[in-house]
DNA sequence: AGCGCTTACGAAAGCGCTTACGTAGCCTAG
DNA sequence: CTAGGCTACGTAAGCGCTTTCGTAAGCGCT
């Protein structure tokens, strides 16, 4: 909305250095065809200037969008917003602008998202957050980003597999697998699960890893009680009332990630139920908050603001023939909500 | 980077309809001078073929600039992360694109984030979290955005005066007013002040709330320890060991936001000094895990959220001849980590 | 009927960039 | 010494919109 003219034009820095406008333009957005002499005049012309290209014209001209738009399930959940952050900070060393929108877990808002920023023409799209197990709706994403990146756009997805384009994917099962082995190497048998919505594939993946870890043991996973509430923190307490009064034999909660566990040890804390004396309670992705909470949480880090440093950067990179996989790590940390199980 | 000639245009839309590109874009951008009749069909073509306008055209163009440029302390501090949910659902709504950048609590950080949004010519600044007590930083800053207004562009800024624009303000004096009046009708004497870094307005306005009600009931703040440290959870784990060490007498910790007092309760907990029982402590804006915590966190209330959109609202209606001042309302919310000063 | 005024629309000129194409100037090969 | 090729740069044609300006049509008035 600035009034046109009264900003610093590229033609202005070129006039100022003495060569055309096209010279100007390649030597900035550092083209060949320049010489070097020339180039580092231009550039000494444009930073002595202050000068910023415009974003919009420069789009427009077919130049490569410099925005990229991040979606994710929610903003305000420490799990998305570290990503973010991470995201953020590669974007502003790379000069490109962040648009994040947020799907609320809903699939079908997330479709619209996408399509709405590729309609927007973005140049690059970051998907974070698990994938639906909706074949539907896997399928219709998958074939928008497919068209997209056909039109040159770039794709990276975050803890998401299945849509064909690179990814920056922590070990979801293999994560779970420790945490569960942790509990039942304390000694806990009676162990509940506690997950988000079905129909999510980190869900089913992390849930996998608990039942490896049983089958180690020649235990099994059907004799385990999971509820599904939602990723939140209200979506723990509500599973862990829905535990405490199904279950009431329950020694250890698995919540699928640390929203819910906060919730849980919320609830916990509610019926005066001593963690970890009475109930251990694990959670998975150590969110900053995690290791302060009381007790501070036994979870699976995962580098969250990494992840996001590393989805955009892949996406940055030229296209593989085939998609990208790049394995985040993690770790279990074990602080004070897990201890040995009951004796009784 | 998606290749043109491939995206719809408003030539398509214009053609379908059977109208010029003139007479096409003022019906879309609702500008007069179109008959109702026409602008409906062309409204209608454009949503039965999924138009969306490119936002690079629109704005080189000369349209107002749809991007909104987000300022925040921290991304990934749960403050400014609900504040910048706010911000985005409405931005979703009048399909603006939100770009966030940090400042990570730098005032010439944020100066930069500030200079370089402008250049980049986004059409919104929002600036959101404490001024800093730097007259020379609060000039430029002042300068910067109301150079940017005189060629058009929209601000308003969360938590903050002094920059001469649109504001939505909490009452930060009044919010911890009633904190330190909560602590002192419980009996407690020994009240230590946890702040962050010394330099943030918000600080200020903090500490003379509390000031205020010590004055109310004859007592006087020199009599309280001020420990000054980083507006984190870090931080409040530095300022609660300080406290500890230099002034063990105290019974209860004002910590100047949520984050610090998390530290807080951290570091008591690490210590096995039961709260409320032996310390109670309080914190200042409910973000959404102080209810989860263990205690549930005494705080005052204050609608980040809402803040967000009112920020956002505020910038979006057309400029008044004087700055306006949007106060946010909180809410004193006692819970579990306030109690009665102990006798002894 | 003739005048001015308003309204609804179209033609065309940019917005500030990138890039295809053209053209000097120089180098190398024949 | 010239043909051909390369490099370094300039010229100009857009990218998809908004907006100014021009004009035809419709209106009421004298």
């Amino acid at each position: 909305m600035p009034k046109p003219g009264t900003r610093l034009r590229l033609i202005d820095v070129a006039e100022r250095a003495g060569v055309s406008l096209a010279t100007a333009s390649r030597a900035l957005s550092g083209r060949e065809g320049v010489s070097e002499e020339v180039a580092g005049r231009v550039r000494a012309v444009a930073r002595e200037l202050g000068y910023v290209a415009n974003p919009y014209a420069r789009t427009l001209a077919g130049g490569a969008s410099s925005t990229v738009g991040l979606v994710v399930h929610q903003v305000d959940d420490p799990y998305f917003s570290e990503i973010a952050s991470g995201v953020i900070e590669v974007a502003a060393e790379e000069g490109l602008l962040v648009q994040i929108c947020h799907s609320g877990r809903d699939p079908d808002a997330e479709l619209r998202q996408l399509r709405h920023l590729i309609a927007q023409r973005v140049g690059i799209i970051l998907v974070a957050g698990s994938g639906y197990n909706d074949p539907r709706v896997e399928a219709e994403a998958r074939a928008e980003l497919s068209e997209f990146q056909r039109q040159g756009g770039r794709v990276a997805v975050i803890g998401r597999h299945a849509l064909g384009v690179d990814a920056v994917l922590p070990d979801n099962e293999a994560g779970s697998r420790a945490l569960a082995g942790h509990l039942l190497d304390l000694g806990h048998r009676r162990i509940a699960i506690a997950a988000g919505k079905e129909g999510l594939t980190t869900i089913a993946d992390r849930i996998a890893g608990v039942s490896a870890a049983l089958r180690q043991r020649g235990l099994d996973l059907d004799s385990l009680p999971i509820v599904h509430s939602d990723f939140t923190r209200g979506g723990g307490r509500v599973a862990a009332e829905q535990i405490l009064c199904d279950h009431p034999e329950t020694t250890a909660i698995i919540a699928l990630n640390d929203a819910m566990a906060i919730g849980v040890l919320s609830t916990l804390r509610a019926h005066h139920i001593p963690v970890p004396e009475r109930m251990s309670v694990v959670g998975f992705d150590d969110v900053s908050v995690a290791a302060d909470l009381a007790p501070s949480l036994t979870t699976i880090r995962l580098p969250m603001t990494d992840m996001g440093k590393m989805a955009l950067s892949l996406a940055l990179k030229p296209r593989a023939a085939r998609p990208r996989r790049r394995p985040t790590g993690h770790l279990l940390v074990v602080r004070d909500s897990t201890g040995p199980a009951p004796s009784d």
